[in-house]
DNA sequence: GCGACAG
DNA sequence: ATCTTGTCGC
């Protein structure tokens, strides 16, 4: 596997370092662990970041999980670092659909409890999910994720860690 | 017991 | 995550 980290210029977008790391992975995926496999290489690519890095935004799920602690959650807590986390697809959590509008949103809910947003990015587009991980609070995490998301749907620090990370392993696009 | 479920 | 088919818009 290949885990990439990205560090975006906040005010330009711009990609200011690249942090890739390689290796065999260690736990097999498994809904609600994704953390157990993907969290290790994460902090390993992480620690070898340069740049002082604010916060982090991942890709998956904070406290939108079963538990209520998913992969970005353990990513802060392991880091120390504010994280939140943006999910492309729904996961357990219920929703209703936002409005077609970019900035719309509706609250990802479970057991009675408001546990993130789906956030639309993009007119017209299908939304993501944005959910809080650690030392940061949701409308701050949605604001981000839409400040980081003005052209494409995956919020940008995301995006480029996707496309770096696949060109390393050459995997399709 | 069945279904459904981040990446 | 991966794969495949088809449609839409710049």
């Amino acid at each position: 596997m290949c885990a990439a980290a990205v560090v975006i210029e906040l005010e330009t977008l711009e990609v200011r370092e690249t942090s890739l790391c390689f290796g065999e992975a260690a736990f097999p995926y498994v809904p609600g662990l994704l953390a157990f496999r993907e969290v290790p290489i994460l902090t390993e690519a992480l620690a070898r970041l340069a740049s002082d890095v604010e916060v982090l935004v991942c890709d998956g799920y904070g406290i939108a999980h079963p538990r209520r602690f998913g992969l970005a959650c353990h990513v802060g807590v392991v880091t120390g670092l504010p994280s939140f986390g943006v999910a492309k697809t729904p996961f357990t959590a219920g929703f209703v659909e936002p409005e077609a509008g970019r900035g719309s949103w509706s609250p990802l809910s479970e057991e009675g409890e408001v546990l993130g947003r789906a956030l639309r990015t993009q007119n017209e587009v299908k939304p993501v999910f944005v959910s809080v991980g650690h030392r940061i609070g949701l409308d701050q995490a949605c604001e981000l994720t839409l400040a980081l998301s003005p052209r494409y749907r995956i919020p940008e620090a995301v995006r480029q860690a996707d496309i770096a990370s696949r060109r390393a392993l050459r995997l399709p696009r």
